[in-house]
Order: C-alpha cells, then structure tokens, then sequence
DNA sequence: CTAACTGCAAAGTTTTTGCAATTGC
DNA sequence: GCAATTGCAAAAACTTTGCAGTTAG
C-alpha cells in the first residue's frame, strides 16, 4: 500500500541495492527473514531493520511489490459463499461485491461499485506438486 | 487454511456462537479486535484469547472465511509487472502463472500448473467513496 | 556539512499457547 | 467424570522505531 510519497531526497545505499539485487534474482517471493539471510551472506552487519526499512521504500517506490497483503490484522467474513471483496487501499475498509458479471473487465467493474478501482489481485490456491505426492493419503475434497 | 481435520468431539459452547453470531450479522468484514469488543457487550468476560481460538476453529470447519490471507508474514516479489500466483495451501509455497488464458476457467488453469487447484481468491484494490471525497486533492493515477 | 541511512536493541502489534479452573455431554 | 473449553497472562512471531553513529552528495 503506497504510503504518502516520501518527500525526502533519496540517497543511494549499498544495502537496498542488495536487497533489491536478491529481490529480483529469485522466483521463490521470499519473506523479509528470507531476504535478510541471504543478505547476511553478501554483508554479514545488515540489520533485519533495515531490510524491512529498505523493503517498504521500494515497496512505495514501486520497485517491488507485496504480495497479497499490505495489512498486518486478519479479517474475517460469515459469509462463507464465493463472493469478491473490494478493499479501500486508503482507509482499508472492505466490502461485498454482488452481482458479478461473469467475465469482468475494469470498466463493468467501476460500474458496480462506488470504489474507484485501482486494480486487482487474484490469487490461486492450491495443493503443489511437492505436498501432492507428500500427501496422497489425505483428503483435500477437490 | 484448513489445518488439519480435528479429531475430537466438538461441544458446544456459549463463546463459540456468540463469535459467529457477530460475524453473522455484520458486513463489516471485522478483525478479531472488533469482534472482541462487540463480544465483551455481551459476555464481558470472554478473553481476546477465546475469541482468535474460536475463529480459528470456525474457519477450520467451514463456517466462517478468513479474508485474503492465511500466514503472518508478508512475502515480496521483484516482477512488478501484473501476473497471477499460486500458494500452495499446504506448505504456503507461492509460484508464478505466466501464460494465462484471458478467460480463465478452472479446467484451463489446471493445465497449466502443477498445483491441484482448490480454488481462487479476487481482491480488488480501490478507493471507496469515502476516502474518494476527503482526498479529492490527491492524485491516484488510476 | 547535513540529511539520509545504518545497526542495534527496545517496543509495538497481532496471534498463539500453557495452565489451572470450568463446563458440556 | 472426562475431555473440550475458558480466562488469564506470558510468550511467540513479525514489523516498526528511537537513537547515536556513519555515509552519500
């Protein structure tokens, strides 16, 4: 979630470009601990604070991205049928979005909902190759 | 994230259906803090700790949902370009999906991922009337 | 120079857990 | 009764922050 553009004078930092390097030479979408073991190995005195200072600056700098989520609380919904959200990127409310027309587009969103969109993410779950075969025994009922 | 199958004998308790009860008659898409607070109006008694252990048990048999995310921690991903992932429910592993049809179906995502595909999960990120108002200064690109 | 940045450690937030007491079946 | 559940408080897990020292421009 992009916070309030930064208004300081950006300096360059032998350490966020590490990061950033790892960052980008990886497809595994690491946890911040991930990112600072692996910058331990290059700059042994990096600081898991200053990973975490240097991700939300290219986070808001649009050099990377979060996965998923920008909000550190659950939130929970009784509703339990398939159903979409729309989330307020500023204020963090949520709501129930009705009435989905079956193959949407931007436009025809806007149309159903009072939120400006801004995009939106999609997130696949399921079972991966390794716990499939680690887990042929259970019953996951899809 | 369904842990794994409970194996013993649900009772029933008076904290359990006070938490679904608040959950089923608000579209407030609460975190548990505020489903804290609204249940001690009720039983001033219950602890915070009661409550997460409930929600925890009714998204595990299906009565409740768990909105976006079921880990803690933040993950990060260097391709900033928009593209589709995949968590694995099990091990929490996240991969890539490259190649996506326009019209997605859960048939053609099957072929086109190793994942046994439980199903998926669409946020949309915007700006709700509200915040629309009180920002009508701020640029939001969008 | 000086403001951005760092390392460190302490604090903040959210969620889980150990334990003794309680309660549903 | 006995195991599931609870309240409480302590701990765990993740992230942010205060501060004094360092560094890029």
């Amino acid at each position: 979630m992009p916070q309030k553009p930064s208004t300081h004078i950006k300096k360059y930092s032998r350490q966020r470009e590490l990061v950033l390097n790892i960052l980008r030479s990886t497809k595994s979408h690491p946890t911040a601990e991930w990112i600072y073991n692996q910058a331990k190995e290059k700059m042994p005195h990096i600081s898991l604070g200053t990973v975490y200072r240097n991700l939300n600056v290219l986070r808001d700098e649009g050099s990377i991205q979060e996965i998923y989520i920008n909000e550190n609380v659950r939130r929970y919904d009784g509703d339990v049928r398939d159903h979409y959200h729309v989330r307020c990127v500023l204020c963090g409310c949520i709501e129930d979005i009705t009435n989905m027309p079956s193959p949407m587009t931007m436009g025809e969103l806007q149309s159903i909902t009072d939120f400006k969109i801004l995009g939106y993410r999609l997130e696949f779950l399921g079972i991966c190759k390794a716990c499939q075969s680690s887990t042929a025994d259970d019953d996951f009922g899809g």
